[in-house]
DNA sequence: CCACATCTGTAGTGAACACTACATATCTGG
DNA sequence: CCAGATATGTAGTGTTCACTACAGATGTGG
């Protein structure tokens, strides 16, 4: 039997530009007639393809969380706590204000608050900012049996204190902070990571 | 001439009401519906005393920030930069999971990013978050005159550190974070200013 | 008690939304 | 070249949205 019609169009490159309308307008804020147009095809083909608009948020949301896995590897490979910590916040300040991207992160703009029908999006998101968390938290357990981090430290706390600065600045840059101002927020807050450094 | 009928409700209380919903779903995920309902109002009440659904907004971030404002004036009344920070940042974690409201921040919640003709509500909310830095800033610009912070510290950007930690606090609260969690990354937090303090 | 002004409830308005029926086009297997 | 299968473009579907026309209710000033 034959195999059918087959598609006319990159599901990868469709997914980029679906994620940069999310990205940039959140997942209520976003049309499907945005959306198809971003991606240079007809509802038809969106729909058979990602199922609906939700299917489509996750596929993104997948696509999202893939690319910035390989940074977040080499984040964690820092040597001691501090620079992981360091390495994070700054390198998200830059790419929170890379102009090639929607300022902010698609995990913050996505969706913190969403109408009746969509109330899980949110919690879609939050589930993706606690998987960087975990790597995080696992980063950091390893530091404090190092001994890179006091003995009184909290890792789970201190990976959730990361995620939280993370986010903050996320927003930050979506109401129009600049690379600088990101960049001295994260210099700051690497210095309380630093205050847990040491043998204690 | 005649005054009219008197209004049959009271804006205030009605408002309290309104911020929440705003508050739960978000200026895009709030319907009117919802907000007469919760009101106790039908719709052309609502549009002959705020105008339209951003004006109500608007009236219910004038309600909120009116309403913090006093707790804002105790935090920044504290001794030091560092009591400043911690009575911001506990306080915060308190508010932001009280259950007498919506989990998070109105100013955060409210909306991060919007769709097409209501692109102006993230920056709505952004300068609302934007006079609480000023207060802040100025307090550590106070702080680092009476040799309370280093010499070498930068007053802006730790009042944007705070900002974005409190924020972060927020997103993390809306998607379940519980009093204790967000107390941990606020001891953590505190701990950046520590940093900065004393004279030097 | 009357003219006037403002509020309230009912019942809608047009527009925009997510989503889809259907006819047509393009492939594979035989 | 034909039959089956899937993709595409056009043109809608019903629903929900923010918002309002209108008539009746309730107040004040003369």
């Amino acid at each position: 039997m034959g195999m059918g019609r087959p598609r006319e169009f990159d599901a990868e490159t469709a997914l980029d530009q679906a994620m940069e309308v999310f990205w940039r307008h959140g997942y209520e804020g976003a049309t499907i007639a945005q959306l198809t147009e971003a991606m240079g095809i007809n509802p038809p083909s969106l729909y058979a393809c990602f199922g609906n608009k939700e299917g489509l948020l996750k596929a993104a949301l997948d696509r999202y969380t893939k690319l910035r896995g390989a940074w977040m590897e080499e984040v964690v490979a820092a040597p001691t706590a501090r620079e992981v910590a360091e390495r994070m916040l700054m390198g998200i300040a830059d790419k929170q204000t890379d102009p090639a991207n929607p300022p902010g992160c698609l995990l913050v703009q996505g969706g913190i608050a969403c109408g009746s029908g969509s109330e899980n999006v949110p919690f879609e998101l939050a589930a993706r900012r606690a998987q960087n968390e975990d790597q995080l938290r696992d980063r950091f357990i390893r530091a404090k049996a190092e001994g890179d981090l006091k003995q009184t430290s909290d890792p789970a706390a201190l990976a959730r204190y990361v995620s939280a600065v993370s986010v903050g600045m996320g927003v930050m840059a979506s109401s129009g902070a600049d690379r600088e101002a990101l960049r001295q927020v994260a210099t700051v807050a690497v210095q309380a990571v630093e205050a847990q450094s040491g043998r204690g």
